[in-house]
DNA sequence: CTGAAAGCGCTTACAG
DNA sequence: CTGAAAGCGCTTACAG
């Protein structure tokens, strides 16, 4: 491949010149231009973008490091943040960890060394020290969706709020009796879903009974297996909150395989709004989060970073109800 | 942050020397190696990948284009090809062109340029002659799931004998009148497919009727109206053959809406076998593809690609019929 | 407006 | 076994 000095060489002038004739920002003579462009054509002259980024100790290369790449919220959320990426003259690298700390470790170590400016991570668990130890290295990191402290590079929604929104509307319903499917209390994001949950309950009078509440719900099952436990334990209930779209459709699938119907014996209601809530039969009431809107805020908030900015607050997205036909 | 040269000084010795005790296939004195480590460590020395990279005129870094994150095949061949990655010390890059040409230039043009070693193309249509162009600069390039002729470095299912498999199937369950859903032509497995749907029809002597057969759904829509036009023409048939299986949901969304039943009207067969698959109700029936071994297996080709092979021949992965609940 | 030179942080023949 | 030097392909003060 040609490189700069091939280009210097057929255009009679020094490689300075042809630097500065691509970079555009130095005035360089019309005519000189003119020569070192049609050497740049004739050669098919490619900058490297190594040895470019090692002289300017920037890439514009940032990662995103999720923690499921088949969960669709993630799917989801990479569009916003691509676009946003590549609206700004950056290239996203997308990392898929499997919720796996050796994997993501793996990913930080390669990309920590000057391959990227900056991260974004969608993987945060309290035990996610390895993570602030790059942000105290001064490395540009925002945290989107899930979160460890309240930092203020952060992109969030509010969890709190969201499941407060999705157990009050079961109760306006007439459910008292509400299950609640959960994921893994070490993620933040469960916790604030947790107390929203809580919080609803607690407003309405309704007493809280631990039987029917199900944490740590694991990606491979994702509520299937929770779900039938509860039924098969003959716990009364007439409505289940599941923390993401993906374990109420398998709440679904549960309730449905013990022959009981949705909504008619129980209602349920998701938080996500993905694809399969309409897919799922019957469609889906859930509490919908903006995940390309997190997507695009989280990438807007890294690049401010990079570019040397702080971020003043936390931010926190907004959610809301969309009712179909899983709640009675 | 630390370079080699900070590491030489604190140690004692020259670059050179801690350049290989970190590269380990040099001899060097023991003695010499415990300084060298622990001046490593005491720096948090992490060596800078550009450099190294820029030296060595190789990232150990891969692209895989995809053209759609939302459509789950990818995350689901996404997930192969990064475990093979992985386990060969390589970095995938993942980038999503949304089918959007441009898109996929650009991030051609940012990446060729020494950042990654090799492609792999899962967006090839006819008109990908830019891919052809890279095939010929000499840089390495796999094609997957879809190809645009048959060169050796490719990995794709047969999609032919897929499609044979599913309109058997109908005959053999009583169906003559059999629609396609497909999609675009100018992505050669839709042509295969159709191929696939014709022989099948032709060897059990029915007659094909160009009325039944859509092709170039687009993505956004995706079979939906597709499918309504062709129910409110008026147009008799008994059963559906969707080219992919997020056009067969849509398709038993729009047969539902229209208050016919699956499979009692109309019965639907997909190909892909999704997650998706087993949610929309009834359960799909499919053609199930390899998702994963494609990934896996395109990566191992573009690896030996890499490192100086040749491949022999175009790989072609096998189907399976599913049986599930949406065909009579 | 342009060129020669230094340097980004590595690796690797070349000597010893 | 080890060091000094050259070089990967760029960019950018420094002069002119």
């Amino acid at each position: 491949m040609a490189t700069l000095k091939d280009v210097a060489r057929l255009a009679g002038v020094s490689a300075s010149t042809v630097s500065r004739t691509l970079s555009g920002n130095i005035h360089v003579d019309e005519q000189t231009q003119q020569k070192v462009w049609a050497a740049i054509k004739e050669l098919k002259y490619k900058p490297n973008i190594l040895a470019k980024s090692l002289k300017e100790g920037r890439t514009n290369t940032v990662a995103l490091i999720i923690p499921n790449i088949r969960n669709p919220i993630f799917p989801a959320v990479t569009r916003g943040a691509e676009d946003t990426a590549r609206k700004n003259g950056f290239t996203l690298i997308l990392c898929n960890t499997d919720e796996d700390l050796s994997v993501e470790k793996d990913y930080i170590d390669k990309l920590t060394n000057r391959w990227v400016d900056g991260f974004i991570f969608a993987t945060a668990r309290d035990d996610s020290s390895h993570i602030m130890e790059l942000k105290s290295q001064g490395i540009p990191v925002v945290f989107m969706i899930r979160s460890i402290d309240n930092h203020s590079d952060t992109v969030t929604v509010d969890n709190r709020g969201g499941a407060y929104k999705a157990v009050d509307y079961l109760i306006s319903r007439g459910c008292t009796r509400i299950a609640f499917i959960n994921g893994p209390l070490d993620i933040d994001l469960y916790r604030q879903r947790l107390d929203g949950y809580k919080n609803a309950l607690k407003e309405h009078g309704i007493p809280i009974d631990d039987r029917l509440i199900v944490n740590d719900v694991n990606d491979q099952d994702n509520g299937y297996h929770a779900m039938l436990n509860l039924l098969d334990k003959g716990i009364k209930m007439d409505a289940v909150f599941a923390a993401s779209d993906p374990k109420a459709v398998n709440a679904i699938k549960a309730i449905k395989s013990r022959g009981l119907s949705v909504p008619g014996d129980i209602s349920v209601i998701g938080f996500d709004d993905l694809d399969i809530a309409t897919i799922v039969e019957p469609s889906l009431t859930t509490i919908a989060q903006p995940a390309y809107d997190i997507g695009t805020t989280a990438m807007d908030t890294l690049i401010r970073l990079i570019d040397g900015h702080q971020n003043a607050k936390p931010i926190v997205l907004d959610t809301h109800l969309v009712v179909r036909q899983s709640v009675r």
